[in-house]
DNA sequence: GTCGACATGTAACCAGTTACATGATTAA
DNA sequence: TTAATCATGTAACTGGTTACATGTCGAC
């Protein structure tokens, strides 16, 4: 009920698809995977674990352990996989602004050096030109590798 | 009282030494400056304004206006340029994670092509090195413009 | 005996978005 | 007459972080 999954349910959803894993294990996994463009905090992923199994996402179950506590594995449904899948298929909504804090405060550097106010705003404007121009090449790249795949599949 | 000031309202404040503004000015010049990298909601602006002048960061004076709805201008004080400044002083805290949802869906792609597991990860992982190819390029880029700045104010 | 890994969670707080609410003026 | 601009704000909600709280086991 209440609307779709927030990306970062939809992220955990995802990471589960590698196999059962414990709330512990997802915080670890997320920072060796995802963890360069998405990290949720601890807190988050075990609050989202329960939620999951609520809406019949995920199932869980108790692994009673001697030497280590015991530990909580929870492990995707059907239901799970055919919501991740919607979401996958769902068309990319509109980009929001990604937020950079170094870019924020360096457009106000000139109070620091007073003349020519331009120059710090320009410097973030640089930024973004090569950025850009880092998406478009890395585009292409990824485009050429999804062609030779295709070539690939048909052979 | 309580702790220093968020980025957003240093922005705001950072805006402010352009000269007087409304929260209906600022709005529109956070899209024309910062808007790349930083958009606070209108609500937002509106929310913070008032606590500037709290704190005595900044003055407001209400305008009059016969055709126009009245306005609230707000003006920076020496306290808020002392304030701006210091943060510009400050080092900048360690980069926080830069969330990516086109990445992120695009790392759980594997889910709808089936198999070669690795392949859209990896396509994530092609990203990460060209924004940093480009960050480095950037750095440079400005570093240079530095130099010549000093080179300029030396002769 | 001290530190890191294992393991789970809550509570308090902070920041941000979306939608709602209102209403005059002006240009096409 | 319709839509955009000017102008200000509140309310409800969502999402996220930080700090707190607890305790065992194994390695050095």
């Amino acid at each position: 009920m209440s609307g779709g999954l927030s990306d970062t349910e939809f992220a955990v959803l995802g990471l589960l698809t590698f196999g059962e894993r414990s709330g512990y294990d997802l915080d670890k996994l997320t920072r060796r995977s995802i963890g360069y463009f998405w990290r949720p905090a601890k807190s988050k992923i075990y609050a989202i674990l329960p939620r999951l199994v609520e809406r019949g996402l995920a199932e869980s179950m108790i692994v009673t352990q001697e030497k280590r506590p015991d530990k909580q594995l929870y492990k995707i449904t059907r239901a799970g996989e055919r919501a991740l899948r919607a979401w996958l298929d769902s068309p990319k909504p509109v980009a929001r602004v990604a937020r950079d804090g170094l870019l924020l405060k360096l457009f106000f550097g000139g109070h620091a050096i007073d003349r020519d106010a331009d120059f710090f705003p320009y410097l973030t404007l640089l930024h973004g030109l090569e950025s850009t121009r880092a998406t478009i090449t890395w585009a292409d790249h990824v485009l050429k590798l999804l062609e030779r795949k295709q070539a690939h599949a048909r052979a």
